[in-house]
DNA sequence: TGAAATTAAATTGTGTACAATTCAATTTCA
DNA sequence: TGAAATTGAATTGTACACAATTTAATTTCA
């Protein structure tokens, strides 16, 4: 290994996965914009199909953004008419995000985006394991 | 497998994938701040510790950008003095961006970022391969 | 209790990222 | 050859992403 080498960017690990983060999010595109959606707003109401109520602190923690991102985004949702914002009444400094009805409806139209972009990565089982794991591994060692 | 499984953030493999993307891609951020430097800008400057010189079409091909992404870096490259910018003379449609004595000096003084960050994501020999391996055929895939 | 500290969200400022458009240079081919 | 098509960068407009700061609500504790 040479002195340099580290600095070439056909041995880096970040780059590779910084590239398949943004080529498959641009896959996303088209497909989310029938819904008239954008990959951060998905995966905002991702949470909220699940968790139905959650305040910006922890639905922040869950996708690993900060409220300079996620305020613009939940207005956004809002005015769509997908979510409620709604401050909390036992602490005000709370904001409490919730799925509204045209929110729950848009999770049944929508079941053919992971699929499809699913396709487009085409790994094998194997290899879509494996990853799944060694990105989860790399997610909780830069936390400490 | 539920009708809606494929819905829940925990069965992705594109949100681990951007999650560990932008975690890792901010521990640099310490180490290249030291020398004035963002993320994209290392990159494209360490395509061109590589080259010496490439034209913005060339840059984007290496690095997943296009010029809309890069035209405003490479002029703050060209302004902090690392690069230097020059429409070739053969077909003035090509900007040759080159890298300057202070960019070769750069490259001396740098090569413990690499190493302070592969520290950070802390995987074993194995899973390094095996990402490296597994990004590199997602980034083919996806290109078709 | 009430001033100081803490907390949650919003705001501000900078820097990508990319689609779509524009503009100028070059190439094609009728 | 010269108008039309193509090409490479730059520009424009929208949407994150995040550090740092601000603002308002709540908690702490002297």
């Amino acid at each position: 290994m040479e002195k340099f080498d580290g600095l070439k960017l056909e041995n880096q690990l970040c780059f590779p996965l910084y590239v398949a983060s943004k080529e498959i999010i641009k896959k996303y595109k088209p497909l989310l914009e029938k819904y008239d959606l954008t990959y951060t707003q998905y995966i905002v109401l991702m949470v909220l199909w699940d968790k139905k109520y959650i305040n910006v602190k922890e639905l922040g923690k869950s996708l690993y953004l900060d409220s300079g991102t996620l305020t613009p985004v939940l207005k956004k949702l809002e005015q769509k008419g997908y979510i409620e914002r709604n401050r909390s009444s036992k602490d005000e400094r709370n904001l409490v995000v919730s799925i509204s009805s045209k929110g729950e409806i848009l999770k049944t139209k929508i079941t053919d985006i992971p699929i499809e972009v699913g396709k487009c990565m085409n790994l094998n089982q194997e290899d879509a394991t494996n990853l799944y794991k060694i990105l989860y591994k790399i997610i909780n060692n830069i936390e400490e």
